[in-house]
RNA sequence: GGGCCAUUAGCUCAAUCGGCAGAGCAACGGACUCUUAAUCCGCAGGUUGAAGGUUCGAUUCCUUCAUGGCCCA
């Protein structure tokens, strides 16, 4: 029973006090780290080590504990590894001997040694000294099948990152990607900025917003959606290349696919158009890929996934007639539009206005077929109210999606910077919303106030980073890239 | 929001048709000077997610609820 191994374990606590220990000393110096150790002494044999003594102070976490009489195996846990400690009831002072007795796996250990092979070639430290750093209370996960509840999992992170090797390893690539593409936009001299949270209007995507309230000003706030409209400001202002790595919030469901809270790169950049968003992002992301795994090729699931450059690229008009069968004379034809959505088993789409149409059913016949990373591109004007029109067809836009693993990634255009047509289509967006799209923009007065100061041809993109990185590390969902995904209250 | 599935010892999982709730690991006691999930002997550990119902008897059947998963919207 839990509470009897927690009170066996006070028990163990109490007795190091009673000799004159305690259970929770700081007083440890660490000299070495274990994938140190490794790393420098991979090729050193038995021989070698003892030849050449190499004494080391490491400190971590007790994994496993192989009893053999008068010799004990330690497996000790640091941030970097494993690095088992090997005691010899000879070679050790009787008082550390004796700490034998109240230690448990979970501890935190400190071990003094040489370096040395055992007879079957580990390399290990024979301990001449060893302390207990920090005595646990609670019993850790089975040593082999570890932890696997999920709902624990996510609950205490704290234990399965303990157990799970795996798990440390996909948020030490979630934070080497998050590096790399930092470095990646300041070497291309970006500026990393960070805009509000907390807005009085919200924009920047079609999504719902959490509401929040400021007391002071007995002010209604939203948290962000996007940041986007902030990031133009700042164009408007002169900072011409920009970038915020940073969370949104959308007031949605839960799934694989989506937390209410996410991280999402935005950057733009003025003088530049989306086409050389799509060079820049197959730079990024075939470079990224290369950084974590050493290769274009990511393995998700049971697919292989290329990001060699170039992408492939896919119209939404093209890929209506390909994956739709939407006839290529009438991918403009709200009957046959609606004839193609009727076959994909769409219902409530008699209403929609024809881009909203047009993306239901492209979403319901392409989306999970666009496998490799794939660029949408020219994308009706409705949804797209922040876009800038096509010279050649001003039903379109010059905007991009990129998919992968059946997914959207990214999402980029040339900037509108008409102030009158931007006002034009928040109006547009107003009278979606009357009509019952609770997911349409509010009109923001500002932003075409900002407009009408100047902003020069800009061309933006928005990155979903927990997307991105679930498939550079073969995660299934969402809630395996963050530490703390949204869950109800525990009971 | 709807459908399906799951919830049993600290962890991972069993339990036949409704008939005494079990194993491995961890713990606890012991043996063992080279293990890598060490091995061996012994011992202990349970409000079967919660509440209610059917029944002589419920882990098992029914209802409601909680939490989680998968699929759908």
């Amino acid at each position: 029973m839990e509470d009897t191994i927690i009170a066996q374990r006070r028990a163990k606590a109490a007795r190091l006090r009673e000799l004159g220990q305690h259970p929770y000393a700081n007083d440890f110096a660490v000299t070495h780290l274990a994938a140190d150790v490794h790393a420098a002494h991979a090729e050193s044999d038995a021989e070698a080590l003892e030849a050449n003594p190499v004494e080391v102070a490491y400190a971590g976490r007790v994994m496993a504990v192989r009893t053999f009489g008068k010799v004990v195996f330690v497996v000790v846990a640091d941030t970097s590894g494993r690095l088992q400690a090997n005691l010899f009831k000879k070679q050790l002072p009787d008082a550390d001997w004796a700490l034998l007795d109240v230690l448990d796996v979970g501890d935190f250990v400190g071990v003094v040694g040489t370096l040395m092979r055992t007879r079957k070639g580990e390399l290990s430290v024979q301990a001449s000294r060893l302390r207990i750093l920090t005595k646990s209370l609670r019993p850790l996960p089975e040593k082999w099948h570890g932890l696997t509840d999920v709902a624990t999992r996510y609950r205490q992170r704290y234990v399965d990152l303990i157990v799970n090797d795996r798990v440390r390893e996909t948020f030490r690539i979630r934070s080497e990607a998050v590096r790399y593409i930092r470095r990646f936009f300041d070497d291309r001299r970006y500026l990393e900025v960070e805009t509000p949270m907390l807005q009085a209007i919200y924009g920047g995507a079609a999504a719902k917003p959490f509401n929040t309230h400021h007391n002071a000003l007995d002010l209604p706030l939203f948290l962000r959606i996007a940041p986007e409209l902030n990031l133009k400001r700042l164009v408007v202002g002169g900072f011409h290349r920009v970038y915020e790595i940073n969370r949104c919030f959308r007031n949605e469901g839960i799934s694989t696919q989506h937390n209410p809270e996410f991280t999402t790169l935005e950057f733009y950049q003025a003088f530049a158009t989306y086409e050389d968003l799509m060079a820049l992002t197959e730079e990024l992301l075939s470079g990224l890929a290369q950084a974590i795994h050493g290769t274009t090729d990511v393995t998700y699931g049971e697919h292989t996934l290329s990001f060699a450059r170039p992408f492939r690229r896919l119209s939404v008009y093209d890929g209506l007639v390909e994956h739709a069968g939407v006839p290529a004379d009438r991918v403009t034809d709200r009957a046959a539009l609606l004839e193609a959505a009727g076959r994909l088993g769409l219902t409530q789409v008699d209403d929609l206005p024809l881009g909203y149409l047009q993306m239901e059913v492209f979403e319901a016949a392409a989306e999970h077929l666009l496998v490799q990373p794939t660029f949408v591109t020219d994308f009706p004007l409705d949804v797209s109210p922040l876009s800038r029109k096509k010279d050649a067809d001003p039903a379109l836009v010059d905007r991009f999606e990129l998919y992968a693993a059946g997914r959207e990634i990214a999402n980029a255009f040339s900037e509108l910077n008409d102030p009158d047509d931007q006002r034009s289509r928040f109006e547009a967006q107003v009278a979606q919303r009357a009509a019952g799209d609770d997911e349409a923009h509010p009109m923001d007065e500002d932003f075409v106030r900002a407009l009408e100061y100047g902003m020069p041809p800009t061309a933006g993109e928005g990155i979903g980073i927990d997307r991105l990185v679930m498939l550079l590390t073969d995660s299934p969902s969402i809630r395996d890239v963050l530490f703390f995904p949204l869950l109800r209250p525990e009971g």
